[in-house]
DNA sequence: CATTTCATAGACCATGTGGTCTACATCATT
DNA sequence: AATGATGTAGACCACATGGTCTATGAAATG
């Protein structure tokens, strides 16, 4: 069995955050553990993009409380260029929305500025092993928050009446072409039935969710739940 | 200070797995431990949402890998009663697509059966308080899938070329109303404009999304990330 | 200053779309 | 046997929509 000495290289770390005391605080932290490199620091969210781009550091910390440039959207433009740079949010707030947003934008961590600093190591050190990680109590945050959300999405789906049950089986067969941009003749031609037909039905299909024309009938098939492909690709059981 | 004499009412439990083996082992646990009530169980999802009815429990464990009915539907059922009832996920598999599915649907909770009895306990009892539970194992798969999911849709919306961003600032007024199921007289009306030069936009509007007719241009530019409400709601940044 | 892009708008025409009515065959329900 | 819902289909008509061309003024770009 070989001796590794002590040789695995430093992560590198990069700094974003607007305020210069925070910036140093946190560099001194990091520092005085001394298992990962501070690459280069900055108090700009533009700035600190361009040295992610020039430094390639394993990680980033990054303050999204920043007035000028939003750090939410630094998480984003770092994470196009696709670096493989793996990004610790850094906030002042425990508010379940900036840490869903964040999350969803791709960071792998988020860390309230009051916690302790041997809580910002360790968060590090996971995220640089290759896990995500949020505090328990910000993943319960997050988890609450994700399922609000998805509560409030079916709310607006399943509200008072879904118009589309009263559809036939038929009709539904058509409102599904429809919802594929198809013309009467090209229904007719899928469906094996004449044009007329497709029109009485077409026709039926207004009557039934209280539309007047086939744009506003596929609008109200897609956002009630109608399921088209992509929607299905997020929203499935 | 008052002293509260272990008297705060047991959390009333229903369990529901087809396997009785298991079914009972869970029991046994539950009731060893003596806090918790177990009020109902059954081998079936369906007569186990009809005990859900029956019984209003604090808890149901859920066994969500079951042949006949499936325990994500049954999840769902019992989440649509809107009874207040807390539903924790039980599972073989540490599947993330499984977690995603469950808590998605409102589970407040996800345990392996090859978990340790305390865990189950524990995660029990932290739903009960109200929180949210999973393990840190399982937690970590979520998120990952979290994540991957998300970056699906924005590989989906921004791959190759979105021709979108091709749309003059006037263009992309017109397809907004477009989007809305409205009339070239009604966006003449509300952009102040000739129907004609509505007209024209929309022409160059197709000839830009490659498409022919306004349903077509609608669809494009839902699927391709044009906000829409609804949308909005789930996918800000 | 020339050129390009953009927003505006008219003309003309073919065709797609939507509205309304009538009609008939099936099938299930009463 | 009668009724109602469903799928089919034709006729007719008004108008919305899409395709193509031309044209003008403003603004930006070179």
């Amino acid at each position: 069995m070989r001796r590794v000495v002590e040789f695995k290289k430093k992560a590198r770390v990069l700094l974003i955050d607007d305020n210069y005391e925070h910036l140093a605080g946190i560099r001194e932290i990091i520092s005085l553990e001394g298992q990962f490199d501070v690459v280069a620091t900055s108090t700009n969210a533009n700035v600190g993009v361009s040295l992610v781009k020039k430094h390639h550091p394993d990680v980033v910390l990054m303050d999204i409380n920043m007035p000028e440039k939003d750090g939410l959207q630094a998480i984003q433009e770092i994470e196009k260029l696709d670096l493989g740079v793996r990004i610790v949010a850094l906030s002042g707030y425990d508010d379940a929305d900036l840490i869903f947003r964040a999350m969803k934008l791709g960071a792998k961590g988020y860390v309230l500025k009051t916690m302790a600093s041997a809580q910002l190591i360790y968060a590090i050190e996971e995220v640089v092993s290759g896990k995500i990680y949020l505090p328990p109590a910000l993943s319960s945050r997050f988890f609450e928050y994700f399922q609000r959300s998805f509560k409030e999405e079916e709310a607006n789906i399943s509200n008072e009446e879904n118009l589309l049950t009263y559809l036939t089986q038929r009709e539904e067969e058509v409102l599904d072409l429809l919802t594929q941009g198809i013309t009467y003749k090209g229904v007719a031609g899928k469906l094996f039935i004449s044009e007329t037909t497709v029109k009485t039905h077409v026709n039926n299909i207004f009557q039934k969710l209280q539309v007047n024309d086939r744009t506003q009938a596929v609008l109200y098939a897609i956002n009630n739940g109608f399921t088209n492909k992509r929607r299905a690709l997020m929203t499935t059981v």
